[in-house]
DNA sequence: TCAAACTTTCAGTTTTTTCTAAAACTTTAA
DNA sequence: TTAAAGTTTTAGAAAAAACTGAAAGTTTGA
């Protein structure tokens, strides 16, 4: 009978649906978001500001935001102003309140927007700049390797300019529904 | 006539096609994609070491690696091995020579392809499993809170799988030709 | 004009990541 | 079986990036 219940015990874990507090399952939200922010290359304390604030309807101030998540004011002034930069908050100013709030864009669609372009701009221009110099240059060298060189550029340059426009459509579909049916029909 | 010349002169500079020796441009694209790595999240000496076999037809050994673009053997070792890891490059053996020879894989879509395929693992992965935990899971809070939360949940459910999606499109889309037309279509 | 409320800056510290150098290990062929 | 050729590991150094805390700066309203 005692292995019966362990039995039980045991099935319920499977299918156990977890309830937690709110805070916690917020808390457990901004720590993944900022390792996660690591890895895309973006500083820890940044990517957790932001989550802190996608996961809240209303805009928080400096001093909360600080409280929440255990970081320094200059921290948080720095990572605010840069989420700003990227257009992923923006300031909001409460009737009668002095200080400033700060309210994160919800919409998935337009943070993913600001995203894409960010990166882009961060990842795609450099790569870019070397590539229109190369095409502009004629190199001394063992034909061969020349012509190696040279077939490497220009496949870098055809390919840089397809993810460009592929990029530019992503971000002219802001739209959900119409991203769903592309998805779908290209399947 | 003095102002003409300068003019003329300024003219010839900017249609000024660089001559340099093939070895210093290459030099320059290994810098150059060791500082791009940088801010893809991947180690500077990953980035110019791919650069170099990038831009040698042939395969190079650990030996003129570290001589090229003077790194440690620790270092080209292990980031060499990174590299087959992500399949950018390989091991060859030359008939009759004992040491390994590392290879680039030169087809950019390969590349390309190769490339989306370790950062989705890096960078979607995470994400995921995070969300299925909090799907599996009930909140207790504010109602309005824990709606705000629940939606949020959703919503990054619904983009992440379906840039899963787009990417999986991406990998299949090898044929460069297939995807020019794509893109034409798109516009 | 003053002080309280709030924001921004930045020099220096801490943490994290990357790299080196040397030793340990493995493989090959004489 | 041995030593030369080659590869891998790793402890700690170096470099880079992120963060803190405190001071300086700004704005507001009494």
């Amino acid at each position: 009978m005692l292995k019966f219940l362990e039995i039980i015990e045991s099935l319920k874990y499977l299918v156990y649906i977890y309830t937690m507090k709110l805070k916690d399952a917020q808390m457990e939200f901004i720590q993944t978001w900022g390792s996660i922010g690591t890895a895309w290359g973006i500083p820890r304390s940044m990517a957790q500001i932001h989550a802190l604030l996608l996961s809240n309807k209303e805009g928080l101030d400096t001093e909360t935001v600080m409280e929440e998540i255990k970081l320094s004011r200059g921290n948080v002034n720095i990572n605010l102003r840069e989420l700003i930069n990227w257009g992923l908050i923006s300031k909001q100013n409460k009737l009668g309140e002095r200080k400033e709030f700060f309210r994160a864009e919800h919409d998935i669609w337009t943070v993913a927007k600001k995203i894409i372009q960010e990166r882009k701009k961060r990842e795609f221009v450099p790569i870019q700049n070397l590539l229109v110099e190369l095409k502009n240059s004629k190199f001394e060298g063992p034909k061969e390797d020349v012509a190696h060189f040279n077939a490497l550029i220009k496949d870098l340059d055809v390919f840089l300019s397809q993810m460009d426009q592929l990029s530019e459509l992503l971000v002219k579909m802001s739209d959900n529904r119409f991203f769903g049916q592309f998805i779908k029909f290209l399947k």
